[in-house]
DNA sequence: CATGAATGAGCATTCATTCAT
DNA sequence: GATGAATGAATGCTCATTCAT
């Protein structure tokens, strides 16, 4: 189970090119910068992907891969230590976290925007959170018993009042920091009192 | 006044430009493809654009006095037209409108997005927005009476919480529809429901 | 006998393409800055020039006629006047008047540098002015009275060793000074020696 | 230090760039063309030359060293060899030398002469050369000795009534040949005679 | 005479991809 | 596994030229 060198090359490879694909976008960013980039040759990222989209689906892989794990080990490792926390700092933590992942997220935000490309990841991977999170909101056994309707009626709550000015905050606010040179922690103060008395409060009425 | 051949020109690249963009992105889209889809030479293009980017920055430059306008319209056409309408109503017809520009918008996100572009466009676009929302919201006479943290408080409330979950929904609707193969008509439902909810209502507390 | 609007526009024209061919090269000159520098119409050069090659050309015969013109006015006008001079004002003076042209001599010598071209243009040039200073040298009638070897025997001489230095001096004389960071007075003097002590004084011996 | 493909190519281009930039200029030759005279792909050349500035960059710098070297190498074989040589042997050696060289020489000349461009490597390259010729024509022992007028003084000297003479013999000969419809050889028995009794005999003066 | 607009071929350059070593 | 080298299609852009008005 040893990282063997040509792990540690793609690796390097995926890395460099969630950077990369988030400063200019997937399109914006040729295979000579990666390997630029990841001081590798260009031809060795044909070794470890049979093509461009091949990287880019393996960051999505990737993306989805550790929300779906972070989401259980978060439910996992909680009941105590998470429990404790106030819905707040939940929050806070989550966002936190969030902000770890905003290159790739911009990046699944850009390419699910084109409305000429099959991609919907985006929507794929927020859907993984939406209902990790519905699941510990309703105090339903399993989600399979809603109906379409009242299933999608949570569904469109959650991402589009819920993930949606999250993860827009993340990919949006170095930009809105520096066009309104603001400071970004009242930044994030003031998105915390909103999402609070908008979202957060929504809930209670569920 | 009267529009020359140029001008004609000019807008029908403007349109399929736009429409390109919003299906491609701006790197995926070739100035070949604009010109053949417009059904020009691509010489032509470079006629009346200096470059590439000159197209797409042609494309913010209108969809800002656009908007500009259609928010002063809108003010101005109202008192009695558009005050009889219910709120619910009128964010309906605000997401009507938006729903026209989407093309414009999607691009102006995908372009915002990328962190190593300058372009804030998204942001200041909706600004404009905001800052009339804010000022019909406020009973105040004048915004400039607000403090710095005051005037962000709003516009981060209005901006997240508001226009970003509308231009979303909006951009990412017809994705949405596929991925669940889920009716747009309900999804706008379950949206308004939810937007009134939390955005809305919020306002009630200001 | 009037010079009519287009008169002008063709001389200006003629008057910005030595310039700009003179500093990028007739190639690297395009006629749309030709067009722009000029302050006119890009057409409008097609109006008065049958395609690009036709300016360069007009240009050509322009200073081939200027130069002929000059040579003959010089001895006539000269005899009393000319004679006067000492040889060396009378060189001086020769180069003065080659450095109002140098642009155009510029053009002349790179076209006829490259050898996938028929220009000959330089050559031909010279040779006026070359035929005229023999005519004065020699004290022969006809020209045509030397035999072939005899005739290019003081023909290379005068080009080679006489011409090609004075117009190598007006055409390099710019970067020479900027190269060495060196007064274009002193060049010009040290230039005028080294010309005495080789062409000039080559002369008695003929 | 073996040569690699990669060399081979790369010399390959180098040297059918020189030729088509002699016979058509720099600006006049296409990347295109010089990858089809090469027998190779287009792309190629720019896996060896950052930009088309860089082919005849290279270019220049490899006449340069390669004249360096002929300098040195001449004055150490000789001695013995060279010495033995009449005055007028080593001249016509030195022609010959030059005229093997003749390609690269005309595109230095058709760039230097081109006023906006910062190229002054026929100035640099030439410079080369006479301070080489300074240093053995006088009987002193460092260049650095004498005064920059002085240096300017022999420099001018050399460059002006030596080398220039001879790089426009060579890069004109062809044309004056066919123009005058004259013999070659003849071409350069006349030259010799002109410059033995131009530039060689000012030598005696010095 | 002059202009705005267009055209298609050509330009330098970059692209994703391949492959022998 | 990795590298240097190559390929051909496509990129953004400029070119000389034309022509209706």
């Amino acid at each position: 189970m040893a990282k063997t060198d040509g792990d540690i090359t793609k690796e390097r490879i995926l890395q460099v090119a969630e950077e990369l694909f988030a400063e200019k976008g997937f399109d914006g960013t040729g295979v000579d910068k990666i390997a630029k980039s990841a001081g590798i040759n260009k031809g060795s990222i044909y070794y470890h992907f049979k093509d461009k989209n091949h990287i880019i689906e393996s960051l999505f892989e990737k993306i989805m891969d550790e929300i779906a794990e972070h989401i259980n080990s978060a439910s996992n490792a909680g009941e105590v230590d998470h429990n404790k926390l106030s819905l707040e700092d939940k929050i806070r933590s989550e966002i936190r976290y969030m902000d770890q992942k905003k290159k790739i997220i911009s990046v699944l935000f850009m390419e699910t925007l084109k409305s000429g490309n099959p991609t919907d990841s985006l929507i794929r991977c927020m859907e993984i959170i939406v209902k990790k999170e519905l699941n510990s909101t309703l105090k339903i056994d399993k989600l399979e018993n809603l109906s379409e309707d009242e299933f999608q009626k949570y569904m469109i709550h959650e991402f589009f009042t819920g993930i949606i000015p999250v993860i827009s905050l993340i990919t949006l606010k170095d930009k809105w920091c520096k066009y309104f040179n603001y400071d970004e922690d009242k930044l994030l103060e003031h998105f915390m009192e909103a999402f609070i008395n908008t979202h957060i409060k929504s809930h209670a009425d569920l």
